[in-house]
DNA sequence: CATCTAATCAACCGAACGGTTGACAAGCCC
DNA sequence: GGGCTTGTCAACCGTTCGGTTGATTAGATG
């Protein structure tokens, strides 16, 4: 099975899923409730929740027939998580090449490529 | 075509993509040098950075045959800001949540399901 | 000019995706 | 118990996805 992150962004990168996540964030609701602003078919949208499921975005409990889809805010975090370490490394990355193009314009050196080569 | 929180989350939803965007947080690097670590044909890593690039998450710049890869960190802002939304509106349902039931402690009634029907 | 290098384009392949329809399971209610 | 409601399971279908190989473009270099 996809690592933790892959599952999170491949059930965000849906419309529909995005869209019941939005629903959700207001309140818990039966699948049908979630089904019921789209034409497409209650198996379709059962689909998603269990990818949803599957990402750990959702919870479902199940109460007489009618499944309560319940939204897990806690896993945003993982996301969070890794997009703010790579801006922060972009960002610190812009910084350094200030520094760099700013010293660089003292003694009026020109330099085409600041960073270094691996390998 | 889809709309771009669909592509940036689409784009992420990958781990050699990750990998990528992990890299060139580091600093920009050619197509070639993105490539080496994976044992993955060449042509594949450039479908990956074609659908980074379709993401607005990279951009390319050809320097005599060979091309530069640089990240645009400003892209992460847009998922940040939708997953802060929906993280932001579930803690609030939380609060609410959590005062409805000291309200309900103090006269000692019990309602099921908080939040309203929409129908 | 010939050739080597760097990267893309194009066609193809199997697997996964998003949707459908049909059948079925599990509770409520008359 | 019979039937309605709610939801899932299963099979299928066309499209997209991640990868391959082969050919091609564009620039550096002998």
């Amino acid at each position: 099975m996809a690592d933790h992150l892959t599952l999170v962004f491949g059930a965000l990168a849906d419309p529909t899923r995005r869209d019941i996540v939005a629903r959700l964030a207001v309140g818990d609701a039966t699948v049908g409730e979630l089904a019921a602003p789209y034409d497409i078919s209650v198996q379709a949208i059962s689909k998603h929740l269990k990818v949803l499921e599957g990402a750990g975005l959702v919870t479902k409990t199940a109460a007489a027939q009618r499944r309560t889809v319940h939204l897990e805010a806690e896993v945003f975090d993982l996301m969070t998580k890794w997009i703010e370490k790579y801006q922060q490394q972009a960002e610190e990355r812009y910084q350094r090449l200030d520094a760099l193009l700013e010293q660089l314009d003292q003694d009026g050196n020109v330099i085409p490529q600041p960073q270094e080569k691996s390998s």
